[in-house]
Parts: structure tokens; sequence; C-alpha cells
DNA sequence: ACCTGAACACCGTTCAAGT
DNA sequence: ACCTGAACACCGTTCAAGT
């Protein structure tokens, strides 16, 4: 009793032969690789199938083995954020300074995490809710790097200090609750198991739920990108007039 | 080397007493008995200390007897999201049905959510990372009750449809980007593991990092309150204007 | 009727030993 | 220099057996 849509996370002895590695030459294992590995495991299988076991089989070596480069779990799903963190630097719609105004910088920044966030779904949550280093990297953008750039952004463009930081602040809430929700809804696992009667059936039981029963079918519209675009367009909407309300000298 | 501000949960076998039980007479065990001592368990050892053999010792009992009421640690889980968003229902200040105005209920709505996300900081990540059984239920009001209540609650108050559906939409990713970061900011875990360097330390790695620098403390400060105070005028603001604009009749 | 012992197939992690 | 075997202390879960 398989659930049909999910697949089954490698037996940890069985190597996972990556398209284009020469059957011989053995190559080292490295951190980066490691990371890579892990990233693409959670992606395919889910949070929960990652073991340090199946892992390293799927490098071909003993979980052992990357203890070498990783000092344990913990370190390993760090690296797996940070890696996500990361790949938004290599969007190429997504710049560190805003080169055509606040507003267009702010737009392409939401919608570079956003893809970031569709393309992992699985793994989305973690950068949401590992325990941020500071109080001040806040999810999904807790990278020292990126909240500099978002700070040093909006002031140079006119932002305040103080209307900088709270727009960090609203920015953030605004793309951890949007994409969270969306990604929750391509059905993301985070707990500790993994279980999901893929069944959306209707069982009668709405019968007790008359108003969820006649608007069913628009509840269960897939309305995520319009919403996203909305919703952004409101907080900057709120950005531009606080801007407005402080500007500096 | 143990963290000094997190309590390492009790070993498996050592029944920790409640205070009030008689020391001879031996209470069944029930569900509500378990899921309750499981919600306890997180609050006090965080998810990651949570085990079926630690949560048995807590009532006294070995792990398997748990399996005569939960049919294994997910159903638990799930038991758990079920308690506290049910604990809601149990809130004074908030009702079920509007009695003076939609506004005044959301408001109280969203109070009481905040209310239970801040009495369990440990818990709450739950809530929203457990997939949920329907695409019209989304997280945190994620239970037929409560969305039931909430789209007949605006209906009855003059949102159309489609208003009441896409004012749920904003209200669940409202409360969940503000909530989770909060609580994430309290430190909750929801990690497989359990790492919390509590030093805030400033290593000098600031120095790369300027702005972030200059606004330290301004980031530092916790201004979650007023926040959330302020994103939920915004968006009862916003739901007012839908609302106007789409006044049926 | 309710709980447990013993067992199974897994975990993460350490470390001395192999090549 | 890089990887592994064997081991340890745990997991969740099953089921026949105890009281």
């Amino acid at each position: 009793m398989t659930p049909p849509d999910r697949a089954e996370p490698p037996d940890a002895d069985v190597a996972v032969v990556a398209g284009e590695d020469p059957p011989s030459a053995r190559v080292p294992l490295d951190r980066p690789r490691i990371v890579a590995a892990a990233s693409s495991f959670i992606d395919e299988y889910g949070l929960t199938g990652l073991t340090m076991r199946r892992l390293g089989g799927t490098l071909g070596v003993e979980a052992m083995s990357l203890y070498a480069y990783v000092s344990g779990k913990e370190d390993l799903l760090d690296a797996v954020v940070d890696a996500l963190v990361a790949e938004m630097r290599r969007d190429d719609a997504v710049s560190l300074t805003p080169s055509a105004g606040w507003q267009d910088y702010l737009q392409r920044l939401a919608h570079g995490v956003r893809r970031v966030a569709l393309a992992h779904p699985r793994a989305f949550p973690l950068v949401a809710s590992r325990p941020p280093e500071a109080p001040w990297l806040r999810p999904p953008l807790r990278s020292l790097e990126w909240v500099e750039a978002f700070l040093d952004g909006l002031t140079s463009e006119g932002f305040t200090d103080e209307a900088a930081v709270s727009g960090y602040r609203a920015f953030s809430s605004f793309l951890l609750g949007h994409l969270l929700l969306e990604v929750s809804t391509m059905g993301a696992d985070l707990g500790p198991l993994d279980v999901l009667d893929d069944g959306v059936a209707d069982p009668e039981g709405l019968a007790d739920y008359p108003t969820v029963q006649r608007l069913r079918d628009r509840l269960a519209e897939d309305r995520a990108g319009a919403e996203f675009e909305e919703a952004l367009e409101e907080l900057l909407n709120r950005m531009a007039l606080i801007r407005a309300e402080t500007l500096p000298g």
C-alpha cells in the first residue's frame, strides 16, 4: 500500500549513479557535493526520507564517510538552507542592488524567492523552520548578504533607517506566509513522518459544513500566483506611503 | 556542554509524576491524556525531544502501550495539532460567529490565534508544517469548524462568496507569516535536531556588513506586537475596501 | 482489559582499523 | 589521504505473552 505518487527513497546500499561519472575514476567526496546531493535527495524524496546512510548510498559511500566533511546532520541541513538562500544570487532577474528603483528591486527579489520556493517545495520549509543565527536574520532572507543588500538598497533609495528595517520585517513575513502556504498546498511535508492520503475525496463529512460545501470549488481554486502578486503590490504601496511620509531631509 | 537554558528531556524509564495522582490507583491510559502529555512534552522540551519511549515514561508506561490509543507517531502529532487548533475555541475572547461586526470578529480571532501561538511556541510550527487534509484547509485555521465559521461569519456580514474566500486566504497567510516569524525568534525549533548557540555574540563578522552593523540595535528590537497590530489593521482595511466594492444586492 | 518483553529493522555518530 | 567495519545508544513499531 505505497502511496502511488510518492517515490520511495533508495536503499542505503544502492548507489544511485549520477549520469556522468566515469565508472572507474573514484572522485573523492567534498562538502559541496554532499550538500548538493542532500538537496536533490530532499527534492525527490522529501525531508523525511533523508538519512545519513541513504545519502551516503546516493554518493556511493558509507554514511560514516560523510562525517569527514559535515559535522553532523544538523550541520548538513544548515548547509542545505544556505545553498537555497544562495541560489537566489544566481537568478539573473534578481540583483543585490536596485537598478530601476526600489519597487522594481523588491518585485524582482520577491519573485526570485518565490521561484526558489517553487523549485524546491519540499526543502523550502527548512528555510522557514531552522532557528535563525541572529535575531536580525529572518527567514526567508536569512543571510547577512541579503539583509545587508536589502537594507542598503532601501536606504540608498530614500528610506529612513527605521522605514528600511520595518520594510525588511514586513517583506519577510509577507514572503514567509505566502510561500509556506503555497508550498504546503503542493504537498510539501516537514513533519517527522510522511503520510499523505492524496485522495481529496469528499467524504460526505462536509454535510455539517454547508458553507464550506457551497464554496468548495472556489476554495480549491489555485489562485496562488495572483494572490502573491496582489499582496506584493499592496505591500509595496504601503511601503511607498511610509517612505513618502518619512522622506529624510 | 549542555546549552544552559535548554532543559534535557527526561529518560524514558523515569516516570515524571504529575502532582496529583494517587500513588496506588492505576488510572488507565486514554487518548486525550496521551495527546495532552505529548503537547506538554513539546512545550517543555521541544519537538525534537519527543519520543514514543520518553512520552511513555512521562505517563508511567512503556512506549508500546501508547499504540493501543494512537496508531503511530504521525497520528499523535496530528492529534496535537488538532488540540492546538481546538484550544482557540476555549478562548473567551474568541467566538465562532461575529457579534459586533466582522472587523471585531477578525480582530478577536487573530489575537486568539496569536495567544495560542505564543503559549506554545515550540508546537506552533507543527500547525504550519503538517500537510493539510484538504486544499481548502489552510494553516493555521486548519479545521473544518473554523473554516466554516470564518466563511459563514463573513458572508453573513455582507461579504460575497468570492470576497469571503479571498479573505480566508489573506487572513491565513497573514497569521502564518507573522506568527511563525515571531515564534521562531523565540527560539522555536522544528528541525530534526536541536542546536542553538544562544549567544547573540557579535563576532566581528559584521565588519563586512556595515548597514546591518549600523542598524543592529534597531533590527534586534522586539516590535512583534506592534507589527502584528499594524499589519492586521492593514489587512482589515483592505478587506473593508473589497467588501464595499462588491456589496451584493 | 490493559500493559509489557523481546524482537526487528532501522537511526546518528564514534573510532580504531584498513587500503 | 580517504574510506570502512564494527560497535553503541538510541529510534518506531509489532506481536505473542503476561497479569
